[in-house]
DNA sequence: ACGTTGCGCTCCAACGTTGGATCACGATGG
DNA sequence: CCATCGTGATCCAACGTTGGAGCGCAACGT
């Protein structure tokens, strides 16, 4: 039976014949508990993100059911609600057998924790690519795109187009490897490879990358915001959250302050005004995750990779000179 | 030993100490498939619903996700991508086994059609109330919100901030229940109720609930825009479509004509200008649908319930007089 | 001293699937 | 006519968990 249902072993057409049309009658479907006791496969992956509903993981989760699916994976999502317990959790192999392998976004995290907690289970990051300690031997598959040098690209395109004193928005301490210290990173790069230095009393941080974060932290620095005419942020909600408590204070954008975010969210294509951005290739990240974790399952290639996915710039409104 | 790690039979102290010594040296996790297979439950819930990445739907998941923890249940995303198929497939009660329940907001199956194919495990419908044939006796538990009325209520606030001549974008042909059929209804029934008459022809239909539908429609009326003074959409979505269409093109808002979008989804909340919005009660839905799975669950209460949660209109920029 | 009670430990069948081992049978070759 | 071979059907153990059945033992009552 199991031999019609999977096509293998010797079976002939007369009884193959029987077996269908006595399945057909009884509306039989296989057992997944039972499948996947014999063989030890589930077939599903698990994503986890920090938030389903932030418009950035939000399309990467449908990205990663439509190239899992296509792949014969079901792709789970779980949620880590940015702790670091339930991060840790993640990366030990969080419910293990039930699973076939992790792709894994990591905010509170780093890379070197990571490989420090790391069980067994099949396990691709997404999103940070730089290590507290660039030297030490990565032991786990890396997917993501080059961020200091697409936040170089950013601020170069700000710097070209005119403006002078640039904000960032967004700002993490570095030496942790987190996605804000990456792009600050670029920031300081652009500055320095167009001979100018960057004001770091303008390298604001956020409690999070979301816009009512954004908005606040801009509402603060609101009586000095005439010494900027750009912005430059670490992801589109918080340029969404700028947007909006300029707009509210009365400042212009692009006239009086450009601005930039990160992601390439619909709310940035839609948004009054449309908002200049960087653009991952999230089907790449995609493809390229879930082909890693297939890989590791059939014990290809073991050494640990570090994949780097293209991007591009999107110059929109917010942004015009 | 699964005494000790459920907490049932009679064990003594120093066995049990003793077993929990070794569960903790050897890192013993319960195997989930033998669980399943021997206690045939999975204390696992699916929301399936059309898109993950649409605002509204990934901040329901978030919601879902967050309350079937909190009732111990694991939820996992399935995405219909507005497929017939794919919605029978869910209505059937796919993967059987393998899932406790189904939360199920369907896009393009009418409640009849799913009572009709539905097997035996636990069902909730989400977002759908108007019954093509109202008559009918209802076999699936159900949760939304008054659409009907929440769309009259939403009118009504137009008309009396002085709009006259309204425009409704989203609608869907009467008939099949639909969501836009039935916030239509309340459109037209605001109408009457305030003794004036709907103007058929600015009644318009989207081909979907996006940004860009309702952007692209907006743009075929464009010649005729003067006509109107407001437009009710059927989701945020759409709204925020028709702001940048109508932005793009000159027309002030809520100056020239008065948008109102539904949802409460955050690129509304800071839009601009920010959004008039109808905002279903999200944490009250995804409680009702979590807790009326698990009472079908437990086999209380056979009788399917069509369970009414709050809303609220939330008067925004976009429709301020 | 023996029977009874009840606590707590050990044992084992069953959940459904799978695939190798075993077995039955007809065909072919010597 | 018997031995061999190949085909295809059937059988069964194993995956890990669970909870009831069964059993040993100590305490208590008579």
């Amino acid at each position: 039976m199991s031999n019609v249902v999977n096509d293998t072993g010797r079976v002939g057409d007369a009884t193959r014949s029987r077996v269908e049309a006595v399945i057909a009658e009884l509306g039989y479907r296989p057992n997944l508990a039972g499948r996947q006791l014999r063989r030890g496969r589930t077939n599903t992956l698990a994503l986890a993100v920090p938030w389903v509903h932030a418009p950035y993981f939000s399309v990467l989760a449908h990205e990663m059911i439509d190239v899992g699916g296509d792949r014969g994976y079901r792709v789970l999502i779980e949620e880590t609600r940015s702790s670091r317990e339930t991060e840790l959790e993640v990366a030990r192999g969080f419910d293990v057998q039930a699973i076939d392998g992790i792709i894994f976004s990591p905010l509170e995290l780093n890379p070197a924790e990571i490989d420090e907690v790391r069980g067994t289970v099949p396990l691709v990051l997404l999103g940070e690519r730089a290590d507290p300690d660039p030297a030490r031997e990565r032991r786990t598959d890396h997917v993501s795109i080059d961020n200091v040098d697409a936040a170089a690209q950013v601020t170069r395109h700000l710097l070209e187009t005119g403006r002078r004193r640039l904000a960032f928005l967004g700002a993490e301490p570095p030496g942790a490897g987190r996605t804000g210290a990456q792009r600050v990173q670029g920031f300081l790069d652009a500055h320095t490879a167009a001979g100018l230095e960057a004001d770091e009393r303008w390298v604001l941080q956020c409690p999070q990358f979301s816009r009512p974060a954004g908005a606040a932290t801009v509402e603060s620095v609101l009586p000095r915001i005439d010494q900027v005419d750009g912005i430059v942020c670490a992801n589109d909600e918080l340029a969404l959250g700028a947007l909006y408590a300029l707009r509210r204070n009365g400042v212009r954008v692009p006239d009086d302050i450009a601005v930039t975010g990160w992601d390439n969210t619909e709310d940035g294509r839609f948004s009054n005004p449309t908002l200049t951005t960087v653009a991952p290739d999230l089907r790449a990240i995609a493809e390229t995750a879930v082909d890693r974790i297939i890989a590791q399952l059939e014990n290809r290639s073991v050494e640990p990779v570090d994949e780097v996915v293209p991007y591009r710039l999107l110059v929109r409104e917010s942004s015009r000179a």
